[in-house]
DNA sequence: TCGATTCATCGCAATATTGCAATGTATTTT
DNA sequence: AAAATACATTGCAATATTGCGATGAATCGA
């Protein structure tokens, strides 16, 4: 009913699938890897990076801020933002950990 | 319009936000992490561990299917999930990636 | 105070996703 | 051949997402 089942997994694999949904639009994905090559906190120029409209760009910014992987700092009248290190390390551990627990040989053949 | 413009970005960032679907709800997260920790490759008993239908099941098996993470082998009449090992380690680097363009450093104060 | 600037939010339309019952398709077993 | 098993697919309903124009809120400069 495109309404996830949310109660029936476990916090961590809401809280990884949440982290995943960050990187799984294009738009996302681009403005984080903004974010991460830029030496000093770009704002709403990210608009004329990304060729969307301000107010989609405002709403991808809201989504990973309800992620929590980046925060906005208020500069009047702009908003600087940034990726917030605590999630983004968050991010990479709960990756990281479902990387480890692979490895090829336990593959059907 | 709930429709994604995938050409104004690269291969690369569509791939990635393609990569990152097949861990963007906790169903599949669960999914990718049975397949990961079993030795043998399971097949539906998948539908048993989620609390999930089995056409639900069978939905984000084909998802994590086109997105090439996971691989089927026909076994009358089940059929075997695993991981597929290129595709894992694609979306490995595609993340390590990420995480290696970000350093606190950078972030505003 | 009046614009101008920068961004957030609202409201809408179009499309995508999630979930399931019912049904279809192979294959094996009896 | 008939029934059983294991999945896939279809069709539907409910909800979520994407995108944008228009508008609102806050602040700064003239």
């Amino acid at each position: 009913m495109g309404v996830t089942k949310t109660e029936i997994f476990t916090t961590d694999q809401n809280r990884l699938a949440d982290l995943a949904k960050a990187f799984a639009h294009p738009a996302r994905v681009a403005i984080l890897q903004i974010l991460t090559t830029r030496k000093t906190c770009v704002c709403g120029d990210l608009v004329e990076e990304l060729s969307l409209a301000q107010a989609t760009v405002s709403q991808h910014l809201k989504e990973l801020k309800r992620i929590g992987i980046i925060q906005g700092e208020i500069d009047p009248p702009r908003v600087c933002y940034c990726i917030n290190p605590e999630v983004w390390a968050e991010a990479q551990t709960a990756f990281g950990d479902l990387w480890k627990a692979f490895s090829p040989a336990t593959c059907c053949p």
